[in-house]
DNA sequence: ACTTAGTTGTTCGAATTTGAAAGACCTAGT
DNA sequence: ACTAGGTCTTTCAAATTCGAACAACTAAGT
């Protein structure tokens, strides 16, 4: 059927293992980590970006930008780890337009206590079926995606 | 901070830009083809399935299965391609249960339409950025995580 | 100071997604 | 034939996500 071709097969191959696979990989890590605790994986993605962050806090802007979260999004996942103690809400101090989310003790608690089981889901799923070779190549064409992505974002405002 | 070990540093800078980067490729195909299309990245894997299958047409449980949607996902999703006429439900014949989505004659026109568009953009944002043997590398690798992980869901069952 | 344009984060209604039933049907063993 | 135990898809309500519009503020030029 489908004759729509301008990309080779091995293009289009490569392409469609990277979407499934990834998106599968998503899906079984979600499972893993709400089965071993209270967490969404984006709680989680939270979670260590904030405690990775100096002051253990981020604006909101710029946690959307390392999430790839709308803003309405991030506002919303927020509110509910607010709700859950988990993260906290600050009026940013020079720039009164802004606020900034900040992890709390029950947050970093929360994390540590969920980080052993993902990372070991992590593991399983991802590093274990690899070799180091793989996982330098991977890290470097990844990284090279992204920031070809960042640059095409930011060209198409 | 985070002194939650347990990956290398370079093992978790793989882990790392695998998941984003793949996100923000999700996000810019789907700005791509909403852009230039009336489809969705869904719509468009939907109608793709589809054109492929034999008959133009595939049972709801592996239109799921290979779109790794939930069926009740699916269901919803079928749903509005139908109100829209790209697809259309037919009862299975050999199985009362079941249902198929169908291929229709809009559905390929539809997909005819978007898909040197999102081809290029595929082109653009994946494909150029990589060399042979980067692709082929990635294809040998998804294609090994994807039915790893396959393997792993039918364990836990 | 005074516009004017751009940012930042939130809000709101609509659209989507989830997960737990439920309904209808198939399959195997009796 | 007749269960008992699956399977397939849909339904429903609740949770999430999107996108446009908004309010508050900043930045830059005049």
């Amino acid at each position: 059927m489908s004759d729509v071709r301008s990309l080779t097969p091995t293009e289009m191959a490569a392409w469609r293992a990277v979407i499934e696979s990834s998106q599968r990989l998503l899906t079984q890590l979600e499972d893993d980590l709400r089965e071993t605790s209270e967490l969404s994986f984006a709680d989680y993605h939270v979670l260590v970006l904030l405690s990775e962050a100096p002051r253990q806090r981020l604006r909101m802007g710029e946690l959307a930008n390392k999430l790839i979260f709308s803003p309405s999004r991030l506002t919303y996942h927020v509110g509910t780890m607010e709700k859950r103690g988990l993260v906290a809400r600050q009026p940013c101090p020079d720039d009164r337009r802004g606020s900034e989310a900040v992890l709390t003790e029950a947050g970093l608690s929360a994390l540590r206590e969920a980080a052993p089981h993902h990372l070991r889901s992590v593991r399983r799923h991802f590093v274990d079926a690899l070799d180091d070779a793989e996982l330098a190549e991977l890290n470097t064409i990844f990284t090279r995606l992204g920031e070809r992505l960042i640059a095409a974002r930011a060209q198409s405002r």
